[in-house]
DNA sequence: TCTGGGGTCCTGGTCCAA
DNA sequence: TCTGTTGGACCAGGACCC
């Protein structure tokens, strides 16, 4: 038999992996369609059995469409704490097999078991052992695709879906992946696909033969000419342990549109504490903040600053996101989401007593408050104005107060 | 129909200094 | 001194991923 041994990248995806823990907390849901999302108002599907799935559910769909294809499905907060707990236990089975694992998020990884197969065998019996494992000690199933780069792994995977493994050989790539719509290919959304159609481009062979000069003049230079390699399974990307974080933010949309600016200078307020707790947390300060505003026609805008000195205080954050929200001088704009995030970021937290001002003053408060937080919880300090009664409910749950 | 929240990466424009 | 070029940093927006 075959051990595939050049296929050393596995791609290991949960299958379903909110709803998956869902059932696994609530077993008497097994068997229902079960939609993962915040009922009523805006929320989105974030996962959904495949029960569900079969009356068409998707993922980030709106939940009330959703509900609508499926009544009977059953609708379950998402849990996020609980996620990363299965998550952990999942990469800690991942981490057993071999130590090169690349998180992708919380449900799917890379692993590079080439080191493995002394171990272990080779790449299909590791992936069944994989399998095996999370499906007895987490008790969720998943899938794995097993080939010679990540991009064919990935798209294994995706094929073989739900509670499968597929193993492609270096010699089957190409006959894998060229009948696929380009949509399978990484880097190809909605508008490159729509894009490419137009053009007649539909499968992953049809990009492979078209010449790169005119993909580049269609997509840009350095996309188009990315999807042609990987059209012809050329992707030379290693699985990398451990990348540092860029970017650090945080987002809300409001239940109903905000046009009341005060509110949404306290939900800012709120956001940049929240970024710049996690940057402490993480023991990064960052250089860059970034402010965004969503308004009720979707369009959306950005406006960024970098600063002299890299900062991990709240206040500072909220300083510079309200400055460059003021510039945007709106008067009667109808704010659908704002959101922070703080990019540039370096190890160490600011450095106290360097510069002599007020920050180090927040930077003292704020490192108290997080100390209490830590040992009271989520509600033991709060900034004074963020406790005014908003009109509508306040923070996220739809201030309006026009 | 009506679009979340967390991210990364790329592109094109502007500004500034060499 | 003036002009043109180049390259880096920064900024804003967009596409994409899960």
């Amino acid at each position: 038999m075959t051990d595939y041994r050049e296929c050393r990248i596995l791609h290991v995806d949960m299958d379903a992996f909110y709803a998956s823990v869902a059932v696994l907390d609530a077993p008497h849901l097994r068997g229902l369609p079960v939609i993962v999302g915040h009922a009523g108002g805006r929320g989105v599907v974030l996962s959904a059995t495949y029960e569900a799935r079969a009356f068409g559910v998707r993922s980030a769909m709106p939940v009330s469409a959703a509900m609508r294809m499926a009544p009977q499905a059953v609708v379950v907060e998402p849990r996020h704490e609980r996620y990363a707990e299965v998550s952990a236990q999942v990469m800690a089975v991942f981490r057993d097999v071999t130590p090169m694992v690349e998180p992708l998020s919380l449900d799917e990884a890379f692993l590079d078991v080439q080191g493995a197969y002394r171990l272990f065998g080779g790449p299909r019996e590791i992936a069944r052992s994989i399998r095996a494992r999370i499906a007895d000690e987490v008790g969720i199933t998943c899938s794995v695709g097993a080939s010679v780069s990540k991009l064919v792994a990935k798209i294994a995977s995706a094929l073989c879906k739900p509670d499968g493994l597929l193993v492609v050989p270096g010699s089957g790539v190409l006959d894998v992946i060229h009948p696929l719509p380009i949509e399978r290919l990484w880097g190809v959304g909605a508008t490159t696909a729509g894009t490419l159609r137009r053009l007649g481009i539909t499968t992953i062979g049809d990009i492979a033969h078209t010449q790169v000069p005119t993909l580049q003049q269609i997509l840009g230079d350095a996309h188009g000419a990315a999807l042609h390699e990987l059209a012809w399974g050329r992707d030379t990307r290693d699985v990398v342990v451990d990348g540092p974080e860029k970017s650090i933010g945080a987002e809300v949309t409001f239940e109903h549109d905000l046009s009341d600016m005060e509110a949404v200078r306290a939900e800012l307020l709120r956001l940049s504490g929240s970024v710049a707790r996690r940057l402490r947390a993480a023991g990064l300060s960052a250089r860059t903040i970034t402010v965004k505003v969503r308004f009720e026609d979707f369009t959306t805008v950005t406006r960024s600053r970098t600063l002299s000195d890299p900062t991990d205080v709240g206040h500072r954050v909220y300083e510079v996101t309200a400055s460059l929200f003021e510039a945007l001088r709106l008067q009667r704009a109808r704010i659908r989401l704002v959101g922070v995030r703080a990019t540039g970021l370096t190890a160490g937290a600011r450095p106290e007593g360097l510069f002599e001002d007020a920050d180090d003053t927040w930077s003292a408060v704020e490192r108290v408050a997080d100390e209490a937080l830590s040992r009271f919880g989520d509600t033991a300090v709060t900034s004074a104005r963020l406790l005014r009664p908003w009109p509508d409910g306040g923070s996220g749950s739809g201030a309006d107060a026009r």
